[in-house]
DNA sequence: TGTACATCAGTGAACGCGCGTTCACTGATGTAC
DNA sequence: TGTACATCAGTGAACGCGCGTTCACTGATGTAC
């Protein structure tokens, strides 16, 4: 049952797309091929026609979601759409929202895969830093302007950013135990990252 | 063979101690307990003498290993030993330094275990969280003092906590692809942590 | 354009392997008398 | 204090299970003529 070349693309596709939820859910280990490829709505024989091994697919999603991820950070804070300030303040509260911190599968990928990649080698690490390069380039940008030279704006980001995925990854730790605790570090993390003091000279030199 | 009490309750904690290095090291999932055994100088059979099931031992890790670093920030920024705002600088320092980034398993446990903790349930993230309020109160009592009120206080101390451990996180992994972009966010995190306005009213209402 | 054949996406059984856990066994330690 | 017996830390083989990967097979698609 040979299928069109159109056909097959969009499958494997959906293949990584449904890997893109799963392993920011469980984690690269946390889920099977043959769970994956059922999600996809396959048997887990197929895999092998679209991956090389579990870890090439790894790489692609990691390339893939951290490219979408940037993209989607690009949209929602393109300068043409409103006020610098306000755009960055409404991204950094969905990135911290109660929904994407109980829903790793669609939010923030940075954050989840972070630490799955220290545990691989290769093209998955080289995805990762790439990826994490061009994200940091956009959320640069994003950043509400203060006058300042392009490195010291790199460094807020670098840090502003980094208060987001530890953020996120503490509140999501203790969040089934301890609700107030979590919601208290989102609304903590996210009023130093989006105050003035923070977006204006925290990491300049 | 039996051994005396004391024996076999400082084998017991020989078998904690490599668990908690191990696991900061390759995660929850990413030893086995043959393997931690072996490391331990034992064989696995008599694993389940000491633990009823690996999860049960991941609580005792996770219980022991937060307690420890949270004793050891106390002891590091003991208001006795100099200026707070010196003693704050060095263990930030020491935090972010490229050997607590390449050794997570003698570095700060909750930047490690905070994702495996996400995939575990029960016993092992009431530890985490109980352990992790505790390290944070600690953190708070290490701030270099301004004039604020508690909570102000608590809210730097998350915020600035939170950009610790994910700086660690994002360095961790990109060192191996690319140790300059690695470096800079250790540089860019310590930077904004330590600077006078993220200690300041970043994070305050 | 039609036809014959090679290709390959998908199926589902099977592979070797390592995992967490259990078990029968050993023999020094702890304890009841 | 001495003795007989129960206890239990450690050993290493074995268990069932799920993993990533391979394989023979199917049959529609792609292609060479």
């Amino acid at each position: 049952m040979r299928l069109t070349k159109e056909r097959a693309e969009a499958n494997r596709q959906r293949i990584v797309a449904e890997a893109g939820q799963l392993f920011r859910e469980r984690g690269f280990d946390g889920i099977s091929v043959a769970e994956l490829m059922q999600a996809a709505g396959f048997t887990h024989g197929g895999f092998y026609n679209h991956f090389a091994s579990k870890a090439d697919l790894m790489a692609d999603v990691t390339r893939d979601v951290l490219a979408k991820a940037t993209a989607n950070l690009l949209r929602l804070t393109d300068p043409n759409e409103g006020r610098k300030e306000d755009l960055f303040a409404v991204y950094v509260d969905m990135y911290l929202a109660p929904a994407a911190r109980d829903n790793p599968g669609r939010a923030c990928p940075i954050s989840t895969l972070s630490q799955d990649v220290l545990r691989q080698e290769g093209e998955v690490k080289r995805a990762f830093a790439q990826g994490l390069e061009a994200y940091l380039e956009a959320f640069a940008k994003a950043l509400p302007d203060v006058t300042e030279d392009r490195a010291s704006r790199r460094a807020r980001a670098i840090a502003a950013f980094a208060a987001l995925i530890g953020g996120l990854a503490m509140a999501r730790a203790v969040a089934s135990e301890n609700e107030a605790f979590s919601q208290e570090i989102l609304d903590c993390v996210g009023a130093a990252v989006k105050s003035p003091s923070c977006r204006n000279d925290a990491g300049g030199r």
